[in-house]
DNA sequence: TATTGTTATACTCTATAACTATA
DNA sequence: TATAGTTATAGAGTATAACAATA
């Protein structure tokens, strides 16, 4: 188990008498045992999970988008008439929070709050014509880089087994 | 596509006259489309993160540990005589806020900062007696709960098939 | 009285610069 | 000069209470 790339298997070794990488100029030391750690679920969907969101920023830099971002602008397009309660809650976000949310992503132009005329408590929230054309240039870039290159590192059958089990778990857990 | 529990589709509709559940006094409102965030795996991987560190956090709640500081524990009992950086660096901690953390741990007896006598500017770190059988019941109720609750929702193959895929994103995305 | 959007606020995480003591 | 631990600080993300407008 751990399977380890200890550094005498390393075959760049002895070759050069210094090799000095950036982050290991002076230690030279013993990489650590991650023992259980490997068998903590936790620890790796952690980890994961950030190094995909890395991914996701870089893949999308050019609009500008977060995760969270990229979220609502896809729940708007799929529902537009509903409310800001209805669209935070189903992304998990509490309404305080979404408020300054919605403020950025308003005041880019890409979505707009309108008064409910039943309800003049709810603003009705649409994707603008600019936040429709960003949308679907984040969801070309998020296939063509992103959701790409998880298909090439896990094949694409594993990737759609790795997609619905953490919707289960996210569902069931 | 994004099956869908429609209103329509509940078998409990026009027997009671008013469900009335908690969630829904008022609004009634059908149930928002997901569309493309179900096929969005940082989207899905986010949201099961939460749940698994959500049980975690139960699971372990008697012990008053959260997910970072049990790998923290796991990795000092795994790797004695390592400095503060060496294990803040694994875990991808940053140094500074790895001090707040320690002092935590250190101020529950469960670790402890000794002075290098080789380079004195660092500090060893090593779990206590009462570190080691905190551990060591950590351990006992993550296996005997999380992780066995994982194990039933998954089954114990999909569960191992999850995990090394989990890895594989952490360590070559 | 209850709900929607909002403000204020606080607490946790994360990130960077800079200090000190050692090397 | 560089490194280990530390401090200070700033920024996200997340959480709760409470208010005004409306129902």
């Amino acid at each position: 188990m751990t399977v380890s790339k200890t550094a005498a298997a390393d075959p760049a070794r002895g070759a050069r008498p210094a090799r000095k990488e950036p982050a290991e100029t002076a230690a030279e030391t013993t990489p650590l045992q991650m023992g259980e750690l490997s068998e903590l679920l936790g620890y790796s969907l952690k980890r994961a999970q950030l190094k995909i969101f890395e991914d996701f920023l870089r893949c999308v830099a050019p609009l500008q988008l977060t995760p969270a971002q990229f979220s609502v602008l896809l729940l708007l397009d799929q529902n537009p008439g509903r409310n800001q309660t209805e669209i935070a809650n189903t992304l998990g976000i509490l309404r305080p929070n979404f408020v300054a949310m919605l403020d950025g992503l308003e005041s880019r132009d890409l979505c707009v709050r309108m008064r409910s005329t039943n309800d003049r408590r709810s603003h009705i929230l649409m994707l603008t014509d600019k936040g429709r054309a960003v949308l679907s240039r984040a969801k070309k870039l998020v296939a063509a880089k992103h959701e790409a290159r998880l298909n090439e590192l896990l094949g694409s059958a594993n990737r759609a087994a790795l997609l619905e089990m953490l919707a289960t778990i996210a569902r069931e857990f």
